[in-house]
DNA sequence: CTGTTAGCGCATTCAA
DNA sequence: TTGAATGCGCTAACAG
C-alpha cells in the first residue's frame, strides 16, 4: 500500500488527515499545500496546482489542525470575550455583536462567564492568554478598587507584551482601547426628562457601586440633579445586585426610607424589571400614575413590560461589534475609545408628577 | 548573559515564557517541568523538584501555551457549542448551563451562533473539529429535509470518528446523545389547561416548521387536541420566524383568517411577547379578557410581560449543564438520553374562555 | 512559483 | 523519580 509507513510505534495521532497527506495525494510538496489551501490573499500557488490541492483536500475530507497552525504562526484565531453572565440581556447583546464581526473575519469567539466573581476575571483571560487569542473583549465593566486590580492589570499588560489586544465595553482603568458608551450623558437625560416632569423627589436604584458603570450612570444623575437645582439624599439611593431581585428588593427599601420619592431611575433594565414587579406586587403603587420609573440599557424586551419601560437606549450590539472591529485593526499608538451615544426612549412607564 | 543563544535568526517566538525556560530556571529538565505543571493527578514528581518548578513558573510569570499542548497530546481542552442565537433568550440560559459546567471542568467554551442560517451550522462545525475541540454541543435543534442534512451527519460522523463527542439539546435525528425537553408533552399541557378553561377554538402560533422542536411541540398540541376531541384547523396555524416579529405578524395573520380563536398557543416566549404585542395594539383585543395566550420556554421575564405570561417552563439552564457533562462523562455504547420534564405555569395571560 | 528544511512549545515515550 | 530524545501538524524562511 502506498500509505504505509506512517503509523510507528508511537502514534498519538487521531487519525485525523493531516496536511502532509493531501500534499501527497495531490503530488505537491507540503510547503505548496500549506499556501493553497491557507496562504495569504496574494496568489503565490499556480492555478493548476492548486487545483489539485484543493481537490485532495476535499476528496481526504481534510480538516486542518488549528493548534497546530497557532503553534507554527505563533497566532490563532480566536478571539474571546468575558462577560459577567450570558445570561443577562445586557451581555448577550454585546456577545451578539462581537459574534457577528467575528464571523465576518473569519475568527472563533471564546466566551467566559465570570457570573460576577472578580476573581475569575483573571483566571479567564490567563485562560485566554494561555490559547494565544489574538485579542480579548472586557464586556463587563471594571470593579474599582478591587483586591486583584492590580494583578489584573499585571495579566493585561503581560498579554499586550505577547502580541494581545485587549479592549473593554465601558470605561476602566488604564490605557486600553475602550468602546464607551455615554453613561453619565444618558443618565443626566433621564434625570432631565424626569425633572421637567415635575418630578422633584427622584430615588435612584444602583447596581454594585464597584462598577465604573455604576459610577459613571450615577455620577452623570447626580450631575444633572446639582444642574437642575435639586439633589440625591442617602436615603434616595439604594443599592443592590445587578438583578431582578436585587431591583425588586432595593425599590422596598427605597419606599420604605422615602415614601415621597415620584421617580425612579434605575441603573440598568434587569433592575427596572423588578422595580416594576415590587411597585406592582409589594408595594402596590401604580406606575406612572404615582410613580415614574425610567431603566437603562433598553434591552430588547423593554417595551414589553407592564407598563412598558422608559429607558436610556445604549447600541448594546453595535457596542459588541465595535469592539472586536477596535481589535482586529491595525494597532495604533496610545489607547482609541469609541463613543456611543445614548438615546433616552420615552414609554409608558414615566408619567408627571403626581399633584 | 546566561539567556544568550537562543534568538537565532528565524525568530517567531513571541516572547512569552516557555516550559523550557521554567526548566532551566528551576534546574529540572523539560520533562520534569510538564510533569510538575501539568502531570496528571498521580504525583510522579518529587516534592522538591515540583517546588522548584512551581516556584520558577510564579517568577517568570509562566502561561502554558494551549495550542502546543494540544498538539502534543492530540487534544484540546476546548468544548464548541453552537447556537443560532446567543440574544435569544432560550439560547442564552442554554449557553449559561454550559458555561457553568464547563467551568467547573476547566474548559474553555467556544460559541459560535448560526443567525439561523442553515449552512453556518456546518461550517462552524468544522472549524470546532478544526479547533480539535473535545466535544460540541449543538444547542439548536434540526432542521428537517435541510439541504445539507447529510452533509451535516458526515461532519459530525467524521468529528466522532477523530475522538470529538457530540450532544444534541433538543432531538435531531441519528444517533446522538440528546438532552430532549419534553417538548410533546409540554405542548400537551398547555392544550389541555386551555381546553378545560372552555377554550375550543385554540390556535398555534409556530417557528419555522423545518424545526423539530416546533415538529414536536405541534406534534404534542395536535395530539392532546385529537384526544379531547378537537381539531387544528390548517388556518388556525401560523408559521412564522421564531422571535418577536414573527410573533406578531403570525397573531394578525391568525386573526385575520379565524376571528372566533379564543385562546393561542405560542410555541415559544419569544413570540408570545410578539403576540401579545399585536392583540394589545394592533388588534385591541384584551388577554385573558377575550383572549388566552401560552408561551413555551419561560424566559427570564414571562412574569413581567402584561400580562404576565402562562408558559410551559423549560429547565434551559439545566439542559445546557447536563449536555456539556453527558459530554464529558466517559462515552457508552449507543447514544444516551437525558430527559427534562416541563411544567406547565399559569399566570395571568389566560382565563376561561368568553362566552 | 515550488520544494526543502527548520523549528513553534509541549507531552510522552524510553532508558537510566 | 528523572532526563534525553522524539514528533505532534503546520508555517515560514530560504534556496532554487
Amino acid at each position: 500500500m502506498a500509505n504505509a509507513g506512517s503509523r510507528n510505534r508511537a502514534d498519538r495521532s487521531t487519525g485525523a488527515v493531516t496536511l502532509q497527506q493531501v500534499a501527497r495525494q495531490a503530488g505537491v510538496s507540503l510547503a505548496t499545500a500549506s499556501r493553497a489551501l491557507h496562504g495569504a490573499g496574494g496568489r503565490s500557488v499556480g492555478e493548476e496546482l492548486r487545483r489539485r490541492v484543493e481537490a485532495a483536500a476535499a476528496e481526504l475530507n481534510y480538516v486542518s489542525n488549528g493548534p497546530a497552525q497557532a503553534l507554527a504562526s505563533a497566532t490563532a484565531n480566536v478571539v474571546g470575550l468575558i462577560v459577567h453572565d450570558v445570561g443577562d440581556p445586557y451581555f448577550a447583546a454585546i456577545a451578539a455583536g462581537a459574534m457577528r464581526v467575528a464571523r465576518e473575519r473569519r475568527l472563533m469567539v471564546m466566551i467566559s462567564a465570570t457570573f460576577r466573581e472578580p476573581g475569575l476575571e483573571l483566571e479567564y483571560l490567563r485562560g485566554l492568554r494561555a490559547q494565544r487569542a489574538r485579542a480579548v473583549v472586557l464586556a463587563g465593566s471594571g470593579a474599582a478598587g478591587a483586591a486583584d486590580a492590580d494583578r489584573l492589570a499585571a495579566e493585561i499588560a503581560g498579554f499586550q507584551e505577547e502580541g494581545g489586544r485587549v479592549v473593554c465595553v465601558g470605561e476602566r482603568g488604564g490605557e486600553l482601547d475602550t468602546v464607551a458608551p455615554d453613561n453619565r450623558g444618558g443618565a443626566a437625560q433621564a434625570v432631565r426628562a424626569l425633572w421637567e416632569r415635575g418630578h422633584r423627589r427622584i430615588g435612584v436604584v444602583a447596581g454594585p457601586q464597584e462598577l465604573t458603570t455604576v459610577r459613571h450612570r450615577l455620577d452623570g444623575a447626580r450631575q444633572a440633579l446639582r444642574e437642575l437645582g435639586g439633589e440625591l439624599p442617602a436615603e434616595r439611593l439604594v443599592a443592590a445586585d445587578f438583578t431582578r431581585e436585587g431591583g425588586r428588593a432595593a425599590a422596598r427599601r427605597l419606599f420604605a426610607q422615602e415614601p415621597g420619592t415620584t421617580a425612579v431611575l434605575a441603573l440598568n433594565d434587569v433592575m427596572a424589571t423588578g422595580i416594576l414587579a415590587a411597585l406592582r406586587q409589594d408595594l402596590g403603587l401604580s406606575v406612572p400614575g404615582q410613580v415614574s420609573v425610567v431603566g437603562f440599557d433598553d434591552v430588547p424586551y423593554a417595551a414589553d413590560l407592564r407598563p412598558a419601560l422608559s429607558t436610556v437606549r445604549l447600541p448594546l450590539e453595535v457596542a459588541g461589534a465595535e469592539a472586536v472591529r477596535l481589535i482586529l485593526d491595525e494597532p495604533v499608538a496610545g489607547p482609541r475609545r469609541v463613543h456611543l451615544d445614548t438615546e433616552l426612549v420615552l414609554r409608558d412607564s414615566t408619567g408627571p408628577a403626581p399633584a
